[in-house]
RNA sequence: GGUCCCGUAGCUCAGCAGGAUAGAGCGGCGGUUUCCUAAACCGUAGGCCACAGGUUCGAAUCCUGUCGGGACCA
């Protein structure tokens, strides 16, 4: 239990009594009252709203309720003071042992320093991230989505849910048909002919691999045979060297999901009937006509019965069909057989999927939501494009042309710890401005570098300090700047909590750029004032108690930069 | 035509499940060099939180509508 719990349980507990003294309704009990850290430092370590929460129900003045609950909250011995402000705030200021035995702790903690405890969030959680189609390498398109899903994955594995990573691969629709008529090319090409790649098929000559090892597989066996005899083993084998190259490319980021889910297996499997026969039975499937689309009706459209998914029962605009007119599944008819699928599987379940798919989020929160019988378990996180430049200057990318910027050229020309911090930047939901020079720039305006200067400071002086003989260090010489590091150092598994609870993984990069100024700024203190500098040869009581505390804030940093999955550096070159 | 996302300082963005006087970086102005280095720090100026209603003791935050930018569907 972190500061913030305790003390939450604390004020919780005052209420408690008030209830029982009959001071307030027992009913008031259930208002929202937080207990959080103040904007304004100068308000105190903690300050909590109970008293403004509870004054309606309790038909009390608000500060009249915030007076008493100050009383009581004051006689804690871990409370120095505890004032009413404002409207009806309680401003609480804590011994400053609170805090140093909370530095103590994140030494003997270590890594596992805001970890959650099981009891607390044990829901087993599915986050399904990436999921490209097989058909070629990973670009800088998937690789934002990448990255935010494998943080979350961590976050929420850190805050102590068991965490699944999957990927569903889709390996049964009219794309993977095109990759075999791709690699069959590329076969005869390995065969010796001269090829023209026309329009429609991938042109890119990752290919071409593939192509050989055809060739050796099966000589000219089927160099002019009918497509229906090369399809099926062409299409196979051709999807496993384009999973292989992806993971391959994952690889470079660090990325390893637990679980590849094949929809062509899904599919034989019968899942998606299943699927129809159970939301038929509850009347959420029925046939009917779809109307026209709106504005422009194509030419080629004709009113025809479908199987229809009830969405509109659960918020989207019309209902979707499973099956198409020839009676094959829609895409979205087998994403909800996956989905009912995977919520058998975990009790929560987190899309990260690319801005593009944002119109048919309804349908299948939807469909989640019917299948598992109103418990909306689908959380759908939309990731917004990736723009990319060089200096200022916008890349050019075109995809038919085969020339898109993979993400293996991207890591290896800035690195994967670069790529991986720079994708949390800024909220998911916000378009990412990504710039090959900026970003390996070391400046304070990239984050990237800003922390791993701080953790290489720390690192530096450490290194020089391992050649003194220190006394154990004695926490009361902090002053309180040096304490109010430490404070900032403490928020972490805070931190962890809400960042878990939004699903919101950008929030480590922000709370990090925000320790690791809090570091700067005392560093320079001793630029100004050798006094202020960490290491004191004339007080090595004093530099021991400071070492303490930029161990501390180093292990948080390094802690906070594995979540995100980015090592923290030793020293800058 | 519809759906989704965005609109906060000149620029790029935070804003913590509604809280106190809305924050940070860049850029502007003025300062600071013995530890990993001025690659950093300190100070200062700069805001009708797009707009209009609503809910609330209290709204940048929640709801409705309008305008502007983007993505997607057809």
């Amino acid at each position: 239990m972190d500061v913030f719990q305790r003390f939450e349980a604390v004020v919780a507990d005052q209420v408690a009594a008030l209830v029982a003294e009959g001071t307030i309704p027992a009913e008031a009990a259930g208002a929202a009252i937080v207990l959080e850290p103040p904007r304004d430092a100068s308000h105190g370590d903690l300050a909590t709203n109970a008293a403004l929460a509870l004054a309606k129900p309790a038909r009390m003045n608000p500060r009249e309720l915030a007076t008493l609950i100050g009383l009581k909250l004051a006689r804690h011995p871990e409370i120095a003071t505890a004032e009413v402000a404002g409207p009806g705030f309680i401003n609480l200021t804590l011994e400053e042992g609170v805090w140093r035995s909370e530095l103590a702790r994140i030494l003997s903690e270590g890594p596992d320093y805001g970890r959650g405890e099981a009891a607390i969030e044990t829901l087993p959680v599915n986050v399904e991230y990436v999921s490209a189609n097989p058909t070629g390498p990973m670009h800088m398109g998937h690789c934002r989505g990448a990255v935010v899903g494998d943080a979350l994955a961590s976050l929420l594995a850190f805050a102590g849910h068991q965490v699944t990573r999957e990927y569903y691969v889709n390996d049964a629709g009219g794309q993977v048909d095109v990759l075999a008529r791709s690699a069959h090319l590329r076969y005869r090409e390995a065969l010796g002919e001269a090829i023209e790649i026309p329009e429609g098929l991938y042109p890119g000559d990752y290919l071409q691999p593939v192509g050989k090892a055809l060739a050796a597989e099966f000589g000219d066996r089927y160099a002019a045979a009918p497509e229906s005899e090369w399809l099926v083993p062409f299409r196979a084998r051709a999807v496993a060297a384009m999973m292989e190259m992806i993971r391959g490319d994952l690889a470079l980021l660090g990325i390893h999901h637990d679980i590849f889910s094949s929809e062509a297996a899904l599919l034989a499997s019968g899942a998606p009937q299943r699927a129809e026969a159970e939301l038929r039975a509850r009347d959420l499937i029925y046939d009917g006509v779809l109307p026209p689309p709106k504005g422009e009706t194509p030419d080629d459209w004709e009113p025809v019965e479908l199987p229809l998914f009830r969405s509109t029962a659960y918020g989207d605009d019309i209902d979707r069909p499973i099956r198409k007119s020839n009676g094959q599944w829609t895409y979205f008819g087998n994403d909800m057989a996956y989905h009912a699928e995977k919520a058998r599987r975990s009790s929560a379940l987190v899309n990260i999927w690319g801005a593009d798919h944002a119109g048919t989020v309804k349908r299948i929160e939807a469909a989640v939501e019917a299948l598992t019988h109103g418990e909306k378990r689908l959380d759908v996180k939309l990731v917004q494009m990736v723009r990319l430049f060089r200096g200022g200057e916008p890349v050019k990318m075109s995809k038919r042309a085969g020339n898109f910027v993979t993400l293996a050229d991207v890591v290896r020309e800035v690195g994967r710890d670069v790529v991986r911090f720079m994708m949390l930047t800024k909220r998911p939901e916000a378009m990412l401005d990504f710039d090959f020079a900026h970003v390996v720039e070391q400046s304070r305006e990239n984050p990237v570098f800003y922390v791993h200067y701080a953790h290489a400071r720390i690192s530096s002086v450490l290194r020089k300090a391992s050649e003194l003989a220190l006394p154990v260090p004695e926490l009361s010489r902090l002053d309180a700047d040096e304490l109010g590091l430490a404070k900032l150092a403490a928020q972490w598994p805070r931190l962890v909590r809400q960042a878990a609870a939004a699903r919101e993984p950008h929030r480590i990069a922000f709370y990090l750029a925000d320790l690791a100024g809090g570091f700067h700024s005392l560093w320079n203190r001793g630029n100004d004032d050798p006094a202020f500098r960490l290491l004191r040869e004339d007080d090595p009581q004093l530099t021991a108690a400071r070492l303490e505390l930029a161990r501390a804030v180093a292990q948080v940093i390094r802690t906070a930069l594995s979540v995100m999955g980015v090592t923290a550096a030793e020293e800058l070159r």
